[in-house]
DNA sequence: GTTGTATTCAACCAGTTAGTTGAGCAAGGA
DNA sequence: TCCTTGCTCAACTAACTGGTTGAATACAAC
C-alpha cells in the first residue's frame, strides 16, 4: 500500500466502514466497544479498523482503566484537502484557459471573465 | 474494497503511483503511453492503474487513432473533499465547544476567538 | 488471589490487488 | 496485404486485506 502518510490516509477511508467510524468519532470520542456495537463483526475486526485509522494518524486512543477511548485528530484532513485542491484547481485552470481559446476561435472577443483566468491564482 | 464511488475514489488514490499520474493528467491529458514512460514497470500495469481511476471516474479516456488518450475528471474531487470537510468541520466545532467549556471552567470569560481560529479551508 | 470486562495479539482463511508475461485487437502506413 | 504501433485482455503469482477464532494482556472489583 506504499508507506507514506497520504497514501495510509487515503487507504484508510476507502472502507466504509472506516468512514462511518470516523463519522462517528466527529460526533465525540468513543470506546472500542462503544465503536463496535453498531456492526455485526467481531470486536477483533473493530479494533483492527481502530489500528488501520490510527496508523493513518486520523485516529488517536489514550487509556482510561480497561477502555481505550478513541479520538479523531482531524488536522490530517488538512493533508488530503490539499492535495485534492492543488490539482483541482490546476486541472480546473486549465479548462479555463482551454475557454477562453476556444471563446477566441470563435471571434468571441470577450474572454469569460477578463483577468481572471491566465495563471496567477496559484495560491 | 466496497463498490460505492466515494471508496473507489479514495482506493484508487491510496496509491502513490496513481496519484502521480493525476498530478500529471491536471498539466494536460495523456495517452496511455505517455503516462507509462516515467515509470519503469509495463505498460500494461499502467494500463490497469488507469482502469482503476477510470471505474472511480476520475479519468476519462478518448480515442484518436491507436492512442487512448486519458483526461482528468476534476468534478469527482468534490465528492471527496465534501464528505471530508463534513467531518472535519464537525470535529473541529465540537473541539471550540470543548474549547469554551474549558474556558468557562478557568473562569475566562472570553473563549479564544470565536468562529476565527485556525480554520481556513471552510470555502 | 480470583473473576469479569475491555482490548489487543497471533494464526489462519478467502478474496483482492499490483505486478508479471504472452496473446489479441484496432488503426495507420509500407 | 503485411507490418508496426498503441493499447487491452487473460492467466498467473506474491503480497496484502478484512474477516474469523482462541489466547493473552491490563485493569477493577470482589
Amino acid at each position: 500500500m506504499a508507506d507514506d502518510q497520504l497514501s495510509r490516509v487515503f487507504a484508510a477511508l476507502a472502507d466504509p466502514t472506516r468512514r462511518d467510524m470516523v463519522a462517528r468519532l466527529a460526533v465525540g470520542d468513543a470506546t472500542v466497544g462503544e465503536l463496535a456495537h453498531p456492526y455485526d463483526v467481531s470486536v477483533q475486526a473493530v479494533s483492527k479498523h481502530i489500528k488501520v485509522l490510527s496508523d493513518a494518524g486520523l485516529v488517536s486512543q489514550s487509556r482510561d482503566a480497561q477502555r481505550r477511548p478513541c479520538h479523531l485528530e482531524a488536522e490530517v484532513f488538512d493533508l488530503m484537502t490539499k492535495w485534492i485542491e492543488r490539482y483541482r484547481q490546476q486541472a480546473q485552470e486549465r479548462y479555463e484557459r482551454l475557454d477562453a481559446v476556444l471563446a477566441e476561435m470563435r471571434g468571441d472577443e470577450q474572454p469569460t471573465h477578463p483577468g481572471n483566468r491566465e495563471q496567477g491564482a496559484a495560491s
